[in-house]
DNA sequence: CTGTTAGCGCTTTCAA
DNA sequence: TTGAAAGCGCTAACAG
């Protein structure tokens, strides 16, 4: 690989009017900028970018750590984070923190040694303190889908109280009276803030949650499945049942159908997220939009700003969540 | 930060030393080795990796492209890959190129000029000549789901033939005799491979494919809804459709959905790549696995052993794929 | 407008 | 077993 020095030495000027046309930026003749030029073009000059962190101390690379790559609700954080910091130039390094808080503390040493210059978090189980923490170190960083006290200008979130509170709202104005939930695990915020919306939209309708209509679940497809049969076998008779998210409702849809239930007849879901199949299900999920792709941007576009000084860009901080009504919840027949 | 210097002074040791207990290697004395420790400790020191990188001539990331980042089928790719390079201490960069041959070859030129150490591309739009001069570089790279002329060594690949022959064979075996296709974009190197596949199973039953039968689409959910819908306007009867993945095979149960055809009594569908939600759809869908996560993994691998030295790493460089047989198909009723 | 030069932080001979 | 010193390739004052 051809080094700066080579390049100067091939157009017979010095390094640093090489340097000069790269960063385009300082006042060189058209006439010596074109003899640089060819050279580099002759010699296939790319410049060695481990050398430029150096001297400028700065990588442009940015950490992104989400619990896994894949999944329907990770992936679009990925894509939005990607495609936005790959048109300014920066480069996305990635790290699964598998929802274990050893496992992402690790991603985030990980990741801020690799000299990232900015880290966008996913995580769940990440301590408010550690973040705060965290917060005091050099490496910037912004948070999604959480909101950390203190540090309320670096998270990106939604609301999701207004979001479970939507979706409850929508049984009970469909009729519903007996309803299940089935939660995500409440010491996360999400699943908390998400329940807390759900009992809101009771209360205001004079009900309240019957504890045994109530399981704690993992926001995972078996969790939501082994949810259902559990709230079946109590033996509590409901006509709708909420999920604090699709894949949840996903699971749950399953083991009615092997329960003989027959959805919406004899009993109403909604989810949570609309993630990319929730369309696809027989019947289709009515759920709640969570605009995690649009929220990805974000996070870059505050990484953008806020470590890279680009100023003009702006950004959301906080997003809304929106009902999507399909067709896996009905009024109930009175 | 704290800087190897800095260390070596509080140690009262000098640099080499420090680099010395740091890289493990070389012979440093208890003591010393404690003193050292010590110090780096105390001043909470973290290596520079831009400047290791320099000085080794070695990144420690590699960079990863796909088309895009989400989507059921590239998740498991990138989950699988992340893991095990992880777990090596190896950074993961990644890039999508949104199935765009131009945005292809800027993300991989991309990559390359982070100074990745090694790339893995699944990418479709670039070109096998392409992909020979760039095996003429310096950056060692692996491709997944492809074989390129020359480069079989660095090809990792599932047998799309076969899978594409088991899915048909699968509809023939049940009966059927009019079976439509609706494949991906034939130029790419997959779709046409099943394609080829599908025909040797009806070939090897006395049939032929129906040019009014086949519809070729774009892997993609709506393009299988459309494809679907437009077979059906032919006019022509069939009682089975192949699709050549899952995405479209699920587009085409909605559009089934929609004209009342009920599956599978009406019309048989199998799909190929068993996606996660394959299980989901109602009926769940016969389909074809596509090990894709494990792939991922191998591809890992390849990098870690060619491009990082570890010998006694084993991959594999061919997968064969394996029916999954659920119930969106059946028997023709005779 | 262009060249000289001093680092950026670390690894690695080569000597001691 | 340890230290001194020469780069790795590039940027950014500072002179000219």
């Amino acid at each position: 690989m051809a080094t700066i020095y080579e390049v100067s030495k091939l157009a017979g000027v010095s390094l640093a009017t090489v340097s000069r046309v790269m960063n385009q930026n300082a006042y060189v003749t058209d006439e010596t900028k074109k003899k640089v030029l060819d050279a580099m073009k002759e010699l296939d000059y790319r410049p060695n970018s481990a050398a430029q962190s150096l001297a400028l101390n700065r990588s442009d690379s940015v950490g992104v750590l989400v619990a896994e790559l894949d999944g329907p609700f990770y992936g679009p954080v990925m894509s939005g984070v990607e495609s936005e910091l790959r048109k300014a130039g920066k480069h996305v390094i990635v790290a699964a923190g598998h929802d274990e808080e050893e496992t992402e503390k690790e991603g985030v040493e990980f990741l801020i040694g690799r000299g990232c210059d900015a880290l966008i978090l996913l995580a769940e189980t990440l301590s408010n303190e550690y973040l705060v923490e965290l917060a005091k170190g050099s490496t910037p960083f912004v948070m999604l889908n959480r909101t950390t006290p203190g540090l309320e200008s670096q998270c990106i979130s939604l609301d999701n109280h207004l979001g479970g509170y939507m979706a409850s709202k929508l049984l009970v104005d469909q009729g519903h009276r007996e309803i299940a939930y089935i939660s995500g695990p409440l010491w996360k915020h999400d699943a908390e803030d998400r329940y807390a919306g759900h009992k809101q939209a009771l209360e205001e309708a004079g009900l309240t949650q019957d504890p045994e209509l109530l399981f704690e679940s993992d926001y995972r497809e078996a969790g939501g499945s082994s949810g259902l049969l559990h709230l079946i076998n109590s033996g509590k008779k409901f006509t709708a049942l909420a999920c604090a998210n699709d894949e949840m409702a996903s699971g749950a849809m399953m083991s009615a159908a092997q329960k003989g239930l027959s959805i919406p007849q004899d009993l109403s879901i909604v989810g949570f997220d609309n993630v990319h199949y929730a369309r696809l299900l027989t019947p289709s999920l009515t759920t709640v939009e969570f605009p995690i792709h649009e929220m990805g941007k974000m996070a870059a576009r505050w990484v953008l700003k806020n470590a890279y000084g680009k100023k003009k860009l702006s950004y959301n901080n906080y997003f809304s969540p929106k009902l999507i009504q399909r067709h896996s919840s009905k009024a109930i027949s009175s």
